[in-house]
DNA sequence: CTGAAAGCGCTAACAA
DNA sequence: TTGTTAGCGCTTTCAG
């Protein structure tokens, strides 16, 4: 069975329907100079013969391939999975298909997963990764394709970007824990040398504490990774520090932190109170319920395919960098 | 800036380095048949001028396009996630991209996509889905491209696949259920029109009350979706059917049910039981902790990815169905 | 409205 | 060991 049947082409078809390759070209590109006549004519032959154009000649032909490169740090988180889904409805919308790499995988650098996209004739990238390599970053600026940040920043504003205004949603974040009371507020991040926590998350935390007439200390700021795990270790040397309340990055940290806090019997939120910059299903199953900051996510991922379908179309662009709004929602680890 | 510097192509190469276009060809594919001088030359000039092969012109020359397709249902799902993080670790590593296609995106039908896949050449394609119509199978069976099934089950095992025994799966876990001394326990799943809860998980469930001796009833059977939310209107109807233990096919879900007994007073394990045949990082979140079927997903992954590249190659497989070894992992909703 | 023909950039015989 | 030369299947001028 399999490979006996030999791939049918835009010849066969144009011989079979007695025109030439260009007319048929025509029809299936939906190119209006074909007569009605010629054209029912054309899509008999091509039904009965299951006809399916090859891409990757029409690529060559063409120069475009149709198909945009996404590249992102992981996709078995969440954020990441959440934007993806915006970006893929958006682009089996404008039918493009989407070429997955993850930074994750070891093999090969975020340069050399650049420079697999562009070999394979993407038509456009959208990166998601936390921070970028000076060298991969010029790249991008003068690449042969358009790039959009999604969910990501660019600190020097030059690379079109879809995100939300970090530094204000830690602020406002960090502002409620401090209308609440709480004097002492501890900061749990990433790594600091990703620019999201050193410029964005930091900035907004000490601007917050600045505008209530709190002195910065940084003593507590906690640096670890985003994992279950790390919250207990976190959870410990946060006592310890005499914080009240915490922002942390990330939710699954987050709920580590809750459940290290809970099992030490802390009672949240009346001793301790607790947010997360990053919203998700998480927040919702541990109880009590966690305070977080909800992005659009979807919509992020969504209106960066957009954006990118306009770069990709040569289309004026009025923002390159759009900010979506974020709203707080207040759930149970906060006292209000 | 953009677009300003044309591609460089295979010819530009050949031209400065005084060879023809084959040698470039041969050295850039790692061909044996050139001399070492000959080799670094071109390999000089290739440096010199940053030539990048371009993948659409030679997948059209070698009808190979190093790329293969993955269809998932959703990629928020941890799931699923996690398997396609075991596909794309290995699909580097053999230097596969991955075009990434999702069902969940209503535009298109999953007939659709696969068409779409074949159109771009990839050169195999991994399929998720729970449930596949009698077409798509067909046209995979006798597809031209190799596919395989990743977690997902060939109720006729004619397309490889690699899974976990999931009836096994559900017959220990209801055994487990049986055992702490349950007699009337709950079965939930998704739709009982996905051959992976009517066939295996209901048939596993069947099994393990037969071998106890207890009548089967199909109003222990709760069929929902799979949803925090949806959690909590099922847990009422347990409650109601007087049952004191559940087996929840997904793990969100199982998520919802927990703490919509908690919320209602129901102790657990004490007063009613609770296992769930997916886990995720959400089963270490919730307090209590959830009893689950631990499934390798990022080896499934990994296993599938590899199968397809030895049917891409044309290699023997001794056997086309893969089961994976899963375990059960005892936690906090289950009294032993 | 339709066709002829020239590529797109590369691989793969086949020669040399 | 290297070069020549057909294509791969399609799009796209350019004529007609």
């Amino acid at each position: 069975m399999k490979k006996s049947d030999k791939e049918i082409t835009i010849t066969d078809v144009a011989r079979q329907a007695g025109v030439s390759m260009a007319t048929v070209s025509r029809v299936v590109n939906g190119n209006n100079n074909v007569k009605e006549s010629t054209r029912k004519k054309v899509i008999a032959v091509i039904d009965k013969l299951h006809y399916r154009p090859n891409a990757v000649a029409r690529g060559l032909a063409s120069k475009k391939s149709t198909t945009i490169g996404l590249i992102l740090p992981s996709m078995t988180d969440l954020l990441y999975a959440s934007l993806a889904n915006g970006i893929s409805d958006v682009a089996s919308m404008y039918k493009y298909n989407i070429i997955l790499t993850s930074l994750k995988s070891e093999v090969g650098s975020e340069q050399q997963l650049f420079n697999d996209l562009l070999a394979k004739q993407v038509d456009g990238i959208i990166y998601m990764g936390e921070k970028i390599s000076d060298t991969l970053y010029k790249e991008m600026l003068y690449s042969r394709v358009p790039v959009v940040f999604a969910g990501a920043i660019d600190d020097q504003d030059q690379i079109a970007s879809v995100n939300i205004d970090y530094v204000k949603s830690v602020r406002d974040m960090v502002k409620l824990l401090i209308d609440n009371g709480n004097r002492q507020i501890a900061l749990v991040t990433g790594s600091l040398t990703d620019p999201i926590n050193s410029k964005y998350r930091l900035k907004g935390y000490q601007e917050a504490l600045e505008q209530a007439g709190i002195t910065y200390s940084s003593e507590n700021v906690f640096e670890t990774v985003y994992s279950l795990q790390a919250g207990s270790v976190v959870f410990d040397a946060i006592q310890k520090s005499g914080a009240t309340a915490a922002y942390v990055a990330n939710n699954i940290l987050a709920a580590g932190i809750l459940n290290a806090a809970l099992d030490a019997g802390v009672k949240i939120p009346e001793d301790f109170e607790l947010v997360t910059g990053n919203d998700s299903v998480l927040c919702d199953v541990t109880r009590p319920k966690m305070t977080a900051v909800v992005q659009p996510l979807y919509d992020m991922g969504a209106v960066s395919m957009r954006m990118l379908t306009k770069l990709m179309n040569d289309e004026d662009i009025q923002d390159r960098t759009i900010r979506l709004p974020y709203s707080l929602v207040k759930r149970d680890t906060t006292k209000k």
